[in-house]
DNA sequence: CTCGATCATATTGCGCACAATAAGATTTCC
DNA sequence: GGAAATCTTATTGTGCGCAATATGATCGAG
């Protein structure tokens, strides 16, 4: 038995997080896999649609808290299976700029339905749905203040 | 901009657990380096130490909601860094069982000022942790019952 | 007792995450 | 205007997560 209450405490407050985040992403991956995407991807191009365009690799990053070693190669997959482009600024050769294509944005309409499906499945009332998205706001931004993000 | 008011809203309701998470898991990620342990490996860890030795590879699968693509490679790597020890079964030769070795449990006190001190890190008050428990235990619970797992 | 089904773990392959580093481009400072 | 700092993306290496598959052990029907 653990000799330290935190310890048995930390198995009780953080793995639900961890846990909880992988349960969801397996909720959704026979949706989207359907449509041969995995959930960062899905998140990727939601955070595209959701933005304007063209947005630079480090804006979708910012976006989504991801740095470049995980987004270069995901958007490369994005690029080979013809949902996005990416670009060389002109303007700054620095910066790459990643665009929806034609193709990638016809998926809004196939995907709409996914997240309505996904709550369903799940089973949760819509108060609880905001009251943990009220929770985990404030965590992420308690997190991100300790890093040093900017809101 | 999205077509759907749906994705929008998906962006705000399923990217927060996400995010949430991996910050979580990089605010851990100092204090568990500095004893070359990962965020799993400290789960791990935590699950072997609140429930009765040995366990099964099944069973801490069962507990960390892992599989043996996940715990195979990670036990091999806290067996070589001997905190735990893994032995097949004799009585059910099918069976490795974990324990955690001297080493290993020398680890609990090293590690009992962890939970407090991402606590105080985070900066969140007790009873935002305690609501933000309760959602992430609905929702584990939902996803759960959704696939079919026994509580 | 034995053959087939089931069970427990291991292996393989792919896609994240992220730290560390590298390679160019741009800005800044003199 | 040119060297040095800074910025942006790409690359490399390690460790998850998980589906699919393989391998060997156990159990059960007949």
């Amino acid at each position: 038995m653990a000799r330290h209450a935190q310890l048995e405490l930390d198995l009780q407050l953080c793995f639900p997080l961890y846990a909880a985040s992988r349960a969801l992403t397996r909720a959704y991956a026979p949706l989207l896999g359907a449509h041969d995407l995995t959930y960062p991807q899905y998140l990727t191009l939601l955070a595209l649609w959701s933005g304007s365009e063209p947005m630079s690799v480090g804006d979708l990053g910012d976006r989504l808290r991801l740095d470049s070693g995980t987004l270069t190669p995901l958007l490369k997959r994005l690029e080979a299976a013809g949902l996005v482009s990416r670009l060389r600024d002109p303007a700054d050769e620095r910066r790459v700029l990643v665009s929806v294509t034609a193709a990638g944005d016809a998926l809004q309409d196939e995907l709409a339905h996914v997240p309505g499906a996904v709550i369903e499945r799940v089973g949760m009332g819509a108060e609880e749905w905001m009251a943990l998205r009220h929770g985990l706001d404030r965590l992420l931004a308690a997190v991100d203040a300790a890093e040093g993000v900017a809101p």
